[in-house]
DNA sequence: ATTGAGTCTATACTATACTTTAAGGTATAG
DNA sequence: CTATACCTTAAAGTATAGTATAGACTCAAT
C-alpha cells in the first residue's frame, strides 16, 4: 500500500484525479514516480499533502499562496516570519473583505425595510433609490 | 446634447467604451439608434440606467441579478415583492459569505498568535496545524 | 486629400479553480 | 482473448466581469 495510482489517491483524498492532474501543473503536488507505462504513482504522504492544501483553502488561502506556503514548508532552512507574515497580510485581507460585505449588508438591509413588497416595481423604493439622480 | 457616441458615454459615466459595450452583449443596456455608419447613440436616461448598474453592484448584485433587476424596473407591471424577494436573498448569500469569512479569520488569527515569528519552519506551528494527522 | 481620433466587429486574453471531452494506451479479471 | 476499468495528454469549457487586440471603417479638421 506504499503505492496509490492517481485514481486510489483521488479516492482516498477526495480530490478527483482531474484535479490532482491540475494540482500537478500548478506545482502544488508531484508524483513520487511513474510507472515504464507512464501512470503517476503517489506515496502515502501525499494524502498529508493535499489534507494541508485543503485546510489553507478552508482558511482562505488561494492555490498560488499554497504554493508559496508549501514551498515554505518544504525547506526547513525557510523563516517561519514569512509564513506568519503571509498569514498576517491574509487576515487583512479577509477583515477588508468583511467589512466590504457588512457594508453591502447594511445597505440592502435598509432598502429591504422600506419594501412593502406589493404592488407596482413603479413604486418600489429599493428601485427608487439605484435609480436617484443624485451621486 | 441629447445623443451620446459610446466615447462621450463612457466619459460621462466613468464606465469605458469595451465595457458599454460588453454590457450591451448582456443586455443590460442598448444604444437608442445607430447612424448610418453603425455608430451606437445613446440618450443622456443611459447615464442612469449605468448609475443604477453601478449602485447595484456596489450592493453586491451580479450583472446576471442586476439584468433581472432592470428587467423588473423596466416594466412597472411587474411586482415589486419580486425585487424585495431578490433583496433578500442577496442578504441572506452576504450573510452567509460574511461568516464564512469570519471562521476563516478566527482560525488564521488562532494560528498567529502562537507564531513567534522567528526561526525554522520545521518549527512553525502554522504549518504544523496545516499538517496535522488528524481529521 | 490626408491625418488622427473615434468607432465598428470578432476574437482572444486576464484571473481563479476546476471539470469535461476527445482520442488513445494499459492493466486485469474471467 | 476480450471486456472494462483505469490511465495518458492536450485542449476546451464553466463562471464572473471585464480588458485587449486586430483590421477595417468613419468623422472632423487641416
Amino acid at each position: 500500500m506504499r503505492d496509490l495510482t492517481i485514481g486510489n489517491l483521488a479516492k482516498q483524498s477526495g480530490v478527483s484525479a482531474e484535479t490532482l492532474r491540475y494540482y500537478e501543473r500548478r506545482g502544488l503536488i508531484t508524483p513520487s514516480q511513474r510507472t515504464a507505462s507512464g501512470y503517476r504513482l503517489y506515496q502515502t504522504d501525499a494524502s498529508q499533502r493535499l489534507r494541508f492544501i485543503r485546510r489553507a483553502q478552508a482558511l482562505g488561502f488561494s492555490l498560488d499562496e499554497i504554493s508559496e506556503l508549501l514551498s515554505l514548508s518544504d525547506d526547513p532552512n525557510q523563516s517561519a516570519a514569512a509564513v506568519k507574515q503571509l498569514t498576517r497580510t491574509k487576515i487583512q485581507d479577509i477583515d477588508l473583505r468583511i467589512r466590504d460585505l457588512e457594508r453591502m449588508k447594511q445597505g440592502l438591509a435598509a432598502l429591504e425595510t422600506h419594501c412593502p413588497g406589493h404592488g407596482s416595481t413603479r413604486d418600489c423604493p429599493i428601485l427608487g433609490a439605484l435609480n436617484r439622480d443624485d451621486d
